[in-house]
RNA sequence: UGGGGCGUAGCCAAGUGGUCUAAGGCACCGGUUUUUGAUACCGGCAUUUCGGAGGUUCGAAUCCUCCCGCCCCAGCCA
């Protein structure tokens, strides 16, 4: 194995600005090794935002042959719950990403934290402040007027030190004191202006529970966590950039272990759906959505169980790109990464959404056929199914048309039309009930196309998908839409512009016999209409399935320019 | 009248002074093939244009100046 340059190595692992830091780093030797990590504060579930960090800082670690950490930022006991951990855990191992021995939570540092910020009282970094929230605000100052100091920020070392120790020996209420650190009331960074460092919190802890009374924040916890375990380059979003000389004075008044750097770059948002834990927490929680999985959500578990594969993933946050900027991507590239790879892999079935009963009157009573099924067009090895035939069938409602326009290449009066791997049949009547809705079609069949190809070369434009009424198994499919309609998803009134048609249940629909024992997230195609695949809560007596993503539709499309 | 960022086609995004009369992908528009109106394939899609205006230079999307626009920050959230 030969030596690749670092540069080249940045642009094996997909080519951008962090990739080109770390690899200058790396040739420099200012990195002897590289480690990130993704610090995920258990407070929520991941979504598709969190992939894109995910893919960038395994990504980084695998491109360099380093390693990445899965870090809880788990600081704040009054937000974070065990459920929120488990799931994380689970969503990470899902997108296909191995941290080794490498998990930890910013909890098991605490003991260590406390010790630095004793550190910092003694040198004159840090005091303990009796103001409450309000009053803290208020003396902070505004974006263009510098704060003023607090009336204890003076406080003799030795005061701040008993005192912090009573904060954490439980003497103080809620609120009653926070440690700060003592940079500078006036910096232009407000992050700077004596950022509070340890608030009192008396509250259980996920796990932790009631050892802690006094938590660090953030800004405390994560540089100091970063350097504890060897991380040189962490990678965070934009909204943290101001954030970065405080990272840096804490890591450098600080006697710690490592030297990490700070990075940021852009966040990812998406059209036509909501992507902060914040929105999506407010989803669930108001019960507009059936949970954190709900199959509408951008989170991983709801990408997963409308069966978006993790590969397709993986792919669109290749493709997206890592820059600083404020970039809002198309759903529809999600989309496309969605049906390139399930197109390549997903096995046909046929499935009829909406039945539209047709009797071939010169099909035998009685006969069944089984006839030969391609399982995937793009893959020969996926091999052949046998698929039963019978006198009457059903084929999709929108499949025929009464009065169809030229090129309408389907059913209609007088048509002829295949069906796919079966035979060519020609429409020869169509029953209506008493509101002139169809409820059924008659047919004849020309049992010299059998399988599909006519022996006197004549051709139909039109091949339907269809399933025998004898052999069908009932189901119910999903069928999901954006959650915002409009593209433009931002703004605080998200919840009034919902789509109000994201979900669509279809209760009435026949499936093919092979798709009866598919077990949840085996996405296959029906064939013409779109990637689908069990839910959950599927079983063999009542399938039901949820649709991925529809196929591209140029028909659709036609009809809708008129 | 504070600080920190960002501005290349409808959406992402390469590009780091000459090989840019600006990659690639998505979307879109044509066409070919087709037992999925799918897929695949072919072609089109920023010809003094890279937020704008000046300037430096033989030469600028790339350097300088000014201007404009957008995003983030005043949690004891992360």
């Amino acid at each position: 194995m030969t030596d690749t340059e670092p540069e080249e190595k940045a642009e094996e692992g997909g080519g951008n600005f962090i990739l080109d830091i770390i690899a200058e780093d790396v040739a420099s030797g200012r990195a002897k090794e590289v480690v990130t990590r993704f610090p995920p504060e258990p407070n929520g579930y991941l979504h598709i935002g969190h992939a894109k960090s995910i893919c960038l800082n395994f990504g980084a670690a695998e491109t360099f042959g380093g390693r990445c950490h899965l870090r809880f930022d788990d600081t704040n006991p009054l937000k974070e719950e065990v459920e929120f951990i488990d799931s994380i855990i689970e969503d990470v191992r899902w997108l296909g990403f191995d941290w080794g021995q490498h998990l930890y939570f910013a909890s098991d540092y605490f003991e260590r934290l406390y010790g630095w910020a004793e550190h910092l009282i003694e040198a004159g970094n840090a005091y303990v402040d009796d103001l409450t929230a309000d009053e803290i605000r208020e003396h902070r100052g505004t974006l263009t007027e510098p704060g003023t100091p607090s009336p204890h920020r003076d406080r003799e070392r030795q005061e701040n030190l008993d005192l912090f120790r009573r904060m954490r020996g439980g003497e103080f209420a809620d609120g009653e004191k926070v440690l700060r650190a003592k940079i500078d009331m006036a910096s232009g960074n407000i992050n700077m202006r004596d950022p509070v460092l340890y608030r009192i919190v008396h509250a259980s802890h996920p796990r932790t529970v009631d050892a802690w009374c006094i938590y660090p924040t953030y800004d405390y916890a994560h540089g100091q966590s970063d350097a504890i375990e060897g991380v040189t380059h962490s990678l965070c979003t934009l909204e943290f950039e101001d954030h970065r000389p405080l990272y840096d004075w804490l890591i450098e008044n600080l006697d710690v272990p490592s030297r990490p750097r700070q990075y940021e770059f852009a966040r990812l948002n998406l059209t036509h759906t909501v992507l902060s834990k914040r929105r999506l927490t407010e989803l669930v929680a108001g019960g507009h959505v059936a949970g954190w999985d709900d199959p509408r959500l951008p989170t991983i578990s709801g990408l997963r169980r409308r069966g978006v594969p993790a590969a397709a993933i993986r792919d669109f946050c290749a493709r997206i790109g890592v820059t600083k900027n404020d970039a809002v991507v198309e759903m529809a590239a999600l989309d496309h990464c969605t049906r390139e790879l399930l197109n390549k892999t997903a096995p046909r079935r046929m499935a009829v959404l909406r039945p539209l009963k047709v009797v071939i009157e010169n099909y035998p009573e009685g006969k069944t056929e089984e006839l030969d099924a391609v399982n995937n067009p793009e893959d020969e090895a996926a091999g052949t199914r046998k698929v039963p035939f019978s006198r009457e069938i059903y084929i999709e409602r929108e499949d025929f048309m009464d009065d169809p326009p030229k090129k309408f290449f389907r059913l209609g009066p007088g048509r002829e039309v295949r069906l796919r791997y079966a035979y060519f049949i020609t429409c020869t009547d169509a029953i209506k009930d008493a509101d002139g809705a169809f409820t059924e079609l008659r047919c004849t069949y020309d049992p010299e196309t059998r399988g599909g190809d006519a022996p006197d070369g004549r051709k139909v434009r039109g091949t339907l998908h269809w399933v025998s009424a004898e052999h069908a198994i009932a189901a119910e499919v999903r069928l999901y839409d954006h959650l915002i309609a409009e593209a433009d998803a931002s703004g605080d009134d998200f919840l009034d512009r919902l789509n109000p048609d994201s979900l669509e249940v279809l209760d009435g629909c026949l499936i093919e016999p092979a798709l009866g024992d598919l077990g949840p997230g085996e996405t296959v195609q029906f064939e013409r209409q779109g990637y689908f695949c069990p839910d959950p809560v599927t079983t063999p007596e009542k399938p039901v399935f949820n649709r991925t993503v529809s196929l591209r539709d140029s028909w659709a499309k036609k009809q809708k320019k008129g």
